[in-house]
RNA sequence: GCGGCCGUAGUUCAAUGGUAGAACGUCGGGUUGUGGUCCCGAUAACGCGGGUUCGAUCCCCGUCGGUCGCCCCA
């Protein structure tokens, strides 16, 4: 896992040392690791917050569990024989000895919690959340990191068929929510009884098929055999379409597990496809399993992307006793953060999904000299403890470089606070869009401030809805809701709508020092 | 782990077997109390190592990295 690193670091260190004081060597992100900057923060946040609204609208909880675990956590839960154990885990020793591991996956340490702090002793079921970066060691490629994030979802102690669809009505509507059309794909893989036979039946029938397979089915065929179901080989199609189907093989109680879930499924409105081939890498699935593919992917009959998935998920009844627990049925579901992103972003440029809104400035505080300093650090605090985003360069003593400075920030006001308003006992408010300002008392600042501020809030509301009205003229209809939210403002804040000249009395605000 | 393509300023791109240009950005100035436009100036790059060559950023090999696909997965 140290290989590139190690390479990296060893050339940079041979090569700095002759040049001496010349300079250091260059450093970089390790590969398929990735910076998140302040302009992708704003997606981050819209997902953050919709993952945790989702969340505790349906009873989750949440719950954060190590980045690092013991390995043998996930051997044992994820299964060795998968690749993401095998091959795919940031596992090493640690300086005490312990073999240790960066979680692949959220639901391990979550069921390790659940076991360790008894957690069947709670009311069942126990409904958690968690949101964090996950890391496995895969050669990057278009939706796929080394560190990547997920949300997730765990229901532990339910076996109750209503505990998988739920986790698809969250989902569906989280997707919908964001604007992103899915379709979610639906299969039973059954229980350590019928499964076997299943097995067993779908083996013989790939082995007496052998010859049509390509050769990595034919390989697989000797791993793991469900595996081949999901080959997207072209010359695999045919065996597959034929083969024996996993539905006809569940037991009684798994088959009524899973028509159970799909009628729960159309009382959630949650419209899915069953998908007959539909198996996961994870060992740990039982009965339900899922996957929320991107609408679009079925566009055009290609192939499918094999990293199309941005949801996916199952029930895994047997985990917990596996992890030392007492059998407890449990269900879950886990989102990719950075795929789900990127599609949000293809939908907003498409125009099919609402950009998240940036942060806003509302006010910059510009200064002019020492004294106008020291007073517009004050202002600079009292404004920020009555929740108004406040900005300011105080190391920068010219006006112009700070006004370039608000202007970036996009500013919708700027306080100008230079010598002359300090004996004066005023300070200029410039509104940045017009570039109108106006003296006004310092007393009065926070009080003009708030006003101004509630205008341009309503002459965003405006705009917004003669937007969402559409490309016809103005209609009667919309100029009353410009009526009504000004209407709504005056009982408020009792001006008369005098846009920029508002020679209000102060009566007697209180002061502030 | 395997394969394809790619690797030039902070970014997006260009040119060239004799060490490189632009745009945008950034910084400064025009405007020492006024931004978003404009004008002027500055800034800054050939991923790394080796080979071929009189000489390589250009050709070859390797490596690292990026990207896409396979495997696998969110």
């Amino acid at each position: 896992m140290a290989n590139n690193t190690t390479h990296k670091k060893k050339g940079a260190e041979e090569e700095a040392q002759p040049a001496g004081e010349a300079q250091a060597a260059k450093l970089h992100l390790l590969r398929g690791f990735k910076d998140i900057f302040p302009a992708d923060q704003p997606y981050w946040d819209r997902l953050r917050s919709l993952a945790e609204e989702f969340s505790t609208a349906y009873g989750f909880h949440r719950m954060d569990t190590p980045l690092v675990e013991e390995t043998a956590l996930f051997t044992r839960a994820v299964g060795d024989a998968t690749d993401i154990v095998e091959k795919e885990m940031f596992s090493f020793k640690d300086r005490g000895g312990d073999l240790v591991a960066l979680r692949p996956e959220g639901t391990s340490g979550v069921v390790r919690a659940y076991v360790e702090h008894g957690m069947v002793n709670l009311p069942q079921p126990v409904k958690l959340w968690y949101f964090g970066p996950m890391f496995r060691y895969d050669r990057p490629q278009a939706g796929r990191l080394r560190q990547f994030h997920q949300w997730g979802l765990e229901s532990l102690g339910e076996q109750h068929p209503a505990a998988d669809a739920e986790l698809l009505a969250v989902a569906t509507g989280f997707f919908r929510e964001l604007g992103i059309p899915v379709v979610a794909q639906v299969n039973s893989i059954g229980c350590a009884q019928c499964r076997p036979g299943y097995v067993e039946e779908l083996t013989n029938y790939l082995k007496a098929h052998r010859t049509q397979l390509s050769e990595e089915s034919r390989t697989r065929l000797g791993i793991a055999p469900l595996r081949v179901l999901d080959s997207k080989a072209e010359e695999d199609r045919e065996v597959i379409e034929s083969a024996p189907q996993m539905v006809d093989w569940l037991c009684d109680s798994c088959k009524q597990h899973f028509i159970r879930v799909l009628e729960y499924l159309d009382e959630f409105e949650v419209s899915y496809a069953l998908a007959p081939f539909l198996v996961r890498g994870l060992d740990y699935y039982t009965k339900t399993v899922f996957e929320l593919l991107p609408a679009d992917v079925f566009e055009g009959g290609g192939p499918i992307s094999s990293q199309a998935a941005l949801a996916a998920g199952g029930r895994y009844d047997a985990l917990v006793e596996q992890l030392g627990g007492r059998p407890t049925p449990a269900t879950g579901i886990a989102f990719g953060i950075e795929r789900i992103i990127t599609k949000y972003r293809e939908a907003v440029a498409a125009g099919t999904a609402v950009a998240p809104s940036a942060r806003t400035l509302d006010v910059y505080m510009a200064q002019l000299g020492d004294q106008a300093k020291r007073k517009a650090m004050r202002l600079f605090d009292a404004l920020r403890k009555e929740d108004f985003t406040v900005a300011a360069h105080f190391a920068k003593d010219a006006l112009k470089a700070q006004l370039e400075h608000a202007n970036r920030l996009q500013a919708k006001l700027t306080l100008i606070l230079g010598q002359k308003e300090v004996i004066d006992d005023t300070i200029i408010i410039r509104e940045m869009s017009s570039g109108i300002q106006e003296i006004v008392p310092f007393k009065r600042v926070r009080d003009e401030v708030r006003r101004r501020l509630a205008q341009e809030e309503v002459r965003e509301t405006v705009d917004e809805s003669l937007k969402v009205a559409g490309e016809g003229e103005p209609s009667t209809g919309e100029r009353r809701t410009t009526n009504d939210v000004l209407e709504e403002e005056e009982t408020e804040g009792e001006d008369d709508r005098g846009v920029e000249v508002p020679s209000e009395e102060p009566d007697a605000n209180a002061d502030e020092e």
